[in-house]
DNA sequence: GCAGATACGTTTAAGGTATATACAGTTCTG
DNA sequence: CAGAACTGTATATACCTTAAACGTATCTGC
């Protein structure tokens, strides 16, 4: 994972779309990229993005590890069909209502549902240089046709599609990273620190004795997108409060 | 990078607060946890997170490797000094003006600046598991100061917070992840590709078409950062419109 | 002053990782 | 039916983290 080895953008696009004509000679492949990034995803999902080697998709096909190498030019390129695979069926926002509001809230949900189960998927696509493939555009897509009614100019939407994107990241990342044994130690190591360093941290003592840390029943989610939203409507009826 | 080790907290809580009591006898260690840091922090500045190595690190001051276990128990505990390290001098926000969201809004700028100045920094803040050292704390303080004055209970200044801290490190990451050279033969392979495809990403074509993607003069962070906090705004006065 | 305890830094080595290269075997094409 | 083209394997290189054993420097208690 460390070295960054010169990549043939043509041929990772070429890869990611399927669009590579196959040879006619030679002995049938056994695999597909597929089913290799079918298998890596499996492993990711059970044991996280670095439990994913090379060594071990292959082992699942019992097959030397060289072998991948026929199929994926290198790593980087296997994370992106992972990411592919992942992200197969764009969202289908039309049953969420009518208003753009409503529309762009379902697709960050549906996101959000997406990297809660593939809890890897947040590393992968926070990899530099990444390249997009069918399926992610399609996600875009899906966004920015929910974004269309609201009039903002393509620009605007593109921002806004960005922040929305954003949160959805973030928040899920909080969740992931959220681990109640975990948690409750560092808690309780913390407080024990922040009671000897008051001073250093007011507010923050004051804080937690008020509760800020607590566990908190609301879904940050959807009080985050209320928030960013709202501010996104003021945008568009400068006069309004909004609802 | 792959294998998770067992973790002491205590300890890894006492290095990052460096509450860790001095030996007297043995030789005189020729190293810091701070020099450590300090020179690993150099090479990821320079090379990335990954071109940190223990070796590399250890070569800076001609030591062996393993000499660096003496200070550190290990390399995520490292990463964890990087960090904090860099996050010395948490923003005084003083001078922002006495309003929270000129305050919080200079808060968001300075934490991207950090962010900016050290690429490497989200990616080793995005990891599972990670301990917050005083320095981290010191600017989380800072953030809730900022947020006092809106008068928001202490559960909700938390989410907001969390808002403001997560926009920062979209933000900033959409910024790293562009490339002059790599995003320009990327458009290009797409735009092709699109053409091809045009059916499948609809909203998508008539975006680009319409300049969604085009170099945008309106700086992303400042666009992000105000429709939030008039979100935020409009949670404390419902009825008037932002300014 | 001196023995013993303790800590530092080195060497060695084990067990991972990605991937370059050379090769053996299989299958289609001319 | 020979040769080209392709698949998968074996081998090897160059990294990585870190465990274990060891020699040596330094302080503490006597």
């Amino acid at each position: 994972m460390a070295k960054e080895k010169p990549r043939d953008l043509r041929a990772g696009v070429a890869l990611l779309w399927g669009e590579q004509d196959q040879p006619t000679r030679g002995p049938k492949p056994s695999l597909t990229t597929q089913r290799i990034a079918a298998a890596a995803v499996v492993i990711a999902d059970a044991d996280g993005l670095d439990a994913v080697s090379m060594s071990k998709v292959a082992a699942e096909f019992d097959v030397s590890a060289m072998a991948l190498y026929r199929y994926v030019p290198g790593k980087a390129e296997l994370v992106e069909l992972m990411v592919e695979s992942v992200l197969a069926d764009a969202p289908d926002l039309s049953a969420a209502g009518d208003g753009w509001r409503q529309r762009i809230t379902e697709w960050a949900r549906r996101s959000a549902a997406v990297h809660r189960a593939h809890p890897w998927l947040l590393a992968a696509t926070a990899m530099r240089r990444q390249l997009m493939g069918p399926n992610q555009l399609g996600w875009l897509d899906s966004a920015l046709a929910a974004l269309e009614p609201t009039g903002l100019s393509a620009a605007e939407q593109h921002r806004v599609f960005v922040l929305v994107a954003g949160l959805v990241r973030t928040l899920v990342q909080q969740d992931l990273d959220f681990d109640e044994q975990h948690s409750r130690e560092w808690s309780r190591l913390t407080d024990e620190l922040l009671e000897r360093h008051a001073d250093r941290f007011p507010t923050l003592t004051r804080a937690i004795a008020a509760g800020a840390f607590a566990p908190d029943p609301v879904d940050p989610l959807e009080f985050g997108l209320a928030r960013m939203l709202d501010g996104v409507q003021l945008l568009l009826h400068p006069d309004d409060a909004a609802g």
